[in-house]
DNA sequence: GCATAGTTTTGTCCTGGACAAAAATGCGGC
DNA sequence: GCCGCATTTTTGTCCAGGACAAAACTATGC
């Protein structure tokens, strides 16, 4: 029943939907709008995509996620829309950066997490984060959007990169201080690096981390911080995000939690907006996750647990 | 842009399409011939499903993906339906299973973690992921279906089962021995946990493992095989996942991965289906990955790794 | 009893129209 | 001159109803 199994360098529309992530529905509007992509038409009348137009729409997806919309980018020449492609580098990286890059090209697993392993033993999980894998992932970012690198290779150094900080988080020490904080991502919100960071940070200075995952329904977010006796609610937003979806989610969810309680909103993007909301306070950068604690451990000294 | 932020238990399609795996086109003409799932409609004319009809549709594909067929279940009386479900319906869980979900109620991460390490530590890792975690997960699962766990407690648990498991997988030796396995899932299909479970079983088993995560392109899955000199590719498949994309995806993929290398396909529903590929194999319970494992090393001594 | 031919079921594709959310642009007040 | 708000443009997702091949089922002949 499926009609996607092209005998030559030909995909139907669930194939390019599936490699580029682009729904049927976006690219027949975009044929009929923009006249790309034009598929070959197979005897059955049903559009089949040469690869190259197929490598083209990955083109687009990667500068669209910088920020491009299509209609500018269909508009472009070839000429025009190479030289974007060039120079959307930013500066050179650090050759420290620069040498896992290259344990990326090999999809070299081991070296990746010798890597890792090295610098995190050297820097210890807060400097490491930091310094290291942070701009690393930035740099990651760049390189999957010249091309440089595929979803695989990326995959395959996130997964690495989660293992190891996981593995540091679980031997800190599970302490009964304060404050207990609770990470998770809002509904349709995948991003977990942002979390583990967090929480990489968090952890080693003392705080109580409980990570729940991504994407929770805003009723299980407050009935698991109403349940679980947790001061801060910390939540991560990656720039794609759709800010009045944020916004209005957090509204409600300050809203409902119990009087006292924080919400930490790590997002480059919504520290922007000066929208102010009682008990809500925004990290535009991950180490501003830090200064959040130091001023919470400020306005509750741990001798006297009685103000609430 | 997106419509899927529903107020309250009303999903838009593409909610329903992600949480059921049947696809929105399927949904509409289904309501078309059988006149169900008939959603409401909102202010735009727009379908909104109520909560009612999505476990419907999800017990639906369950049935079907026990062979039976949508016209027939449609036609079914609702007194059939349930004795149909009831058939199927496991057994009462053992004590140990119920204990953890106290836990869960309580919403105690730590607890949560105290139960999966002793238990680890009691059993060690194979036991503990085929005797435990996984019933514990399927109890979970029926738990959620009834409406006994929200989603917050279930993401709270697998966020500590996997904590626990990369932990111990880390923990196992990087052996230089054979079969080298790439494990990930296609795109779109989230789920995990069964790449973590088996990698939780190759691990100590000598296997040398590569995880990269979830939801990796096709292009991408077989140029890192080709690249990294594997001879194993798992993929695994939640119930959820359409049957007809995970065949197709297997047809292209078997075609172009190396001669002699593996695809070890984990999923209980396609396995039922008897469309044979050259070199794909299906582990239709979780226990046969390590006999697949046996397998393939008596099929490649490690003197000898001459024959093809 | 089994293979083959015919029938029904079922999933996926098509066209072309619509519309709200997001992004970009224009405009008035400090 | 610059910031905040209103307006316009862009863009993704939805809809209806028709079509058809692949798969599943059924009937027929040897």
């Amino acid at each position: 029943m499926t009609r996607s199994d092209k005998p030559e360098d030909l995909l139907g529309i669930s194939a390019v939907e599936r490699d580029t992530g682009l729904l049927k529905e976006t690219l027949r509007v975009w044929e009929r709008r923009y006249g790309f992509p034009m598929p070959q038409r197979d005897a059955l009348g049903e559009r089949v995509y040469p690869r190259a137009q197929v490598e083209r729409l990955l083109q687009f997806r990667r500068l669209m996620d910088q920020g491009w919309r299509p209609g500018k980018l269909m508009a472009l020449s070839e000429a025009a829309l190479q030289a974007l492609l060039a120079s959307s580098a930013g500066a050179a990286p650090p050759p420290e950066v620069t040498a896992i890059l290259d344990t990326l090209a090999a999809r070299d697993a081991v070296a990746v997490r010798r890597c890792l392993g090295n610098r995190l033993a050297r820097d210890g999980l807060a400097r490491f984060v930091l310094e290291y894998a942070i701009p690393v992932c930035v740099e990651i970012g760049q390189a999957w959007a010249r091309g440089d690198l595929d979803v695989g290779q990326e995959h395959l150094f996130t997964e690495q990169l989660q293992n190891c900080l996981r593995e540091a988080i679980s031997q800190t020490d599970i302490e009964a201080s304060r404050p207990r904080i609770l990470l998770t991502t809002f509904p349709d919100e995948q991003h977990t690096l942002g979390l583990l960071f967090a929480e990489a940070l968090l952890a080693p200075a003392g705080a109580r981390c409980s990570s729940i995952g991504a994407s929770t329904p805003l009723a299980d977010i407050s009935r698991t911080m109403l349940d679980g006796d947790f001061d801060v609610l910390a939540l991560s937003f990656s720039a794609a995000f759709p800010a009045r979806q944020a916004l209005s989610g957090l509204q409600e969810l300050a809203a409902r939690l119990r009087e006292g309680s924080e919400i930490w909103v790590g997002s480059a993007v919504l520290a922007a907006k000066p929208k102010a909301l009682p008990g809500v306070r925004y990290l535009a950068r991950m180490e501003d996750t830090l200064s959040a604690l130091e001023t919470w451990r400020d306005a509750h000294p741990p001798a006297g647990p009685a103000a609430g």
